[in-house]
DNA sequence: CTTCGACGATCAGGATTTTCATATTCAGGA
DNA sequence: TCCTGAATATGAAAATCCTGATCGTCGAAG
């Protein structure tokens, strides 16, 4: 599996490349967009990681430059902080998903090896649904009922990990390792206290409830009543 | 590379199980307290993971049966939150390292390599120490020159990181990297604010400054006045 | 039908961490 | 020497998150 990375800043740009290295890929690292884009239209990767600022051409040419050359590789791209338009528009011109700087480097890995696998992300799938309730990853928004909804951090990943398994009932400690990568410990409430956080934003005041409480299980994310498994 | 997991609680022991798979290890499970004192008796690991609360046969009674019959293997053994006690006599029976439940599975398998690389920790390393200040990593607990100083998770781990390259400079985006697992950005000053919490507990007071800064470097921690590379 | 116990919900308080605005320091050039 | 801009320090507010206590509810046993 061969990515490449193009970024500037020495310091991330040798940060990622260590990091995918020791986790099994090949990497190269292009410093600036012209060499970027040299690259990605000569050898094949199964991945281009590219940065927006870039000096000279900035990653949006990049993008394009590699667009038209009709190179097909999923793209995953990094942008500032809070930089929504940035990324509304790197979507638009055929990036498959995006990173907001600073990144744990476990969420880049994640997001590498879910591209890696399935190749391109359709736009689509950046927004998750369940009956009146969409998240949109790309612009970490959510929004129920066409009304925005504010959200934390904590908030926004318990949330996508209800909308990624709808109608299944998560045990305590599945979100606990997913949410908090933490093993499960039972002397604490953490879980029930940020589900009802999330409870008080999604669903109260709205017409049903979506996340319902399965009794010495867990709990899931259902549009109708009650009842999974009878 | 074999290790042996003892624990009884299904979903951590699934969730140790497969997550170490998953990382490389060979690995063995054992539900209660005998089966993981035979199988550590009659095979040969280079790790094993053990769990204080056992039903029948508890952890410490394993761990002395293990050494009694002999058995020379690093121990790294799971404790319950602020059991501090516990994990005093879990050292003194010869164990190598402890991790406090709940804990994130990147932190685990930090500690399971560092073992597994270099067998057994000595007593003495898990005691950092650079001038009159002291870093009891086992017992979570900071001094300088005798006095005690509390410290939160974050100035711990800062803290720790400094003890472990004593006289190095450390840029801001290392420290990002190891203590938020962050991927460095310029537009944030956290890493200024957290070093400024920790050097008001450790610095403000004391005879001498233990940490300074290294101006557009870093920061370092060293007893000596000042200067590195001149 | 009532009672009991386990499980979950809820709330307030607090601790920690981050952000933001503003000072201060430092190095190098005028 | 003095000025100036960049880097760092500082203080305080704001956001977020966790803890612990208490209350309510459900289900099973009597």
């Amino acid at each position: 599996m061969k990515i490449l990375i193009v970024e500037d800043e020495p310091k991330t740009g040798d940060y990622l490349k260590q990091g995918l290295t020791e986790a099994g890929f090949v990497t190269d690292l292009a410093r600036d967009g012209w060499d970027g884009l040299e690259l990605a239209k000569a050898g094949h990767y199964d991945l281009m990681i590219l940065d927006v600022m870039l000096p000279g051409i900035n990653g949006w040419q990049v993008l394009e430059g590699v667009r038209r050359a009709g190179v097909d590789m999923p793209v995953l791209f990094l942008t500032a902080r809070d930089q929504v338009e940035d990324r509304v528009k790197g979507l638009e011109l055929g990036a498959d998903d995006y990173l907001v700087k600073p990144f744990a480097f476990a969420e880049l890995l994640a997001r590498v090896r879910s591209l890696v696998r399935r190749g391109h992300s359709s736009l689509e799938s950046t927004v998750l649904k369940a009956a009146d309730l969409e998240l949109d990853l790309l612009r970490r928004r959510a929004t129920r009922a066409g009304r925005k909804i504010e959200l934390t951090a904590k908030e926004f990943a318990l949330l996508e990990l209800f909308l990624r398994r709808p109608g299944e009932v998560l045990p305590r400690s599945l979100i606990a390792s997913q949410v908090w990568d933490m093993n499960f410990d039972s002397d604490t409430n953490v879980i029930d206290v940020a589900v009802r956080r999330l409870r008080v934003k999604i669903d109260d005041g709205f017409e049903f409830k979506l996340i319902h409480t399965v009794r010495g299980m867990g709990y899931v994310l259902e549009a109708g009543p009650e009842g999974t498994i009878p």
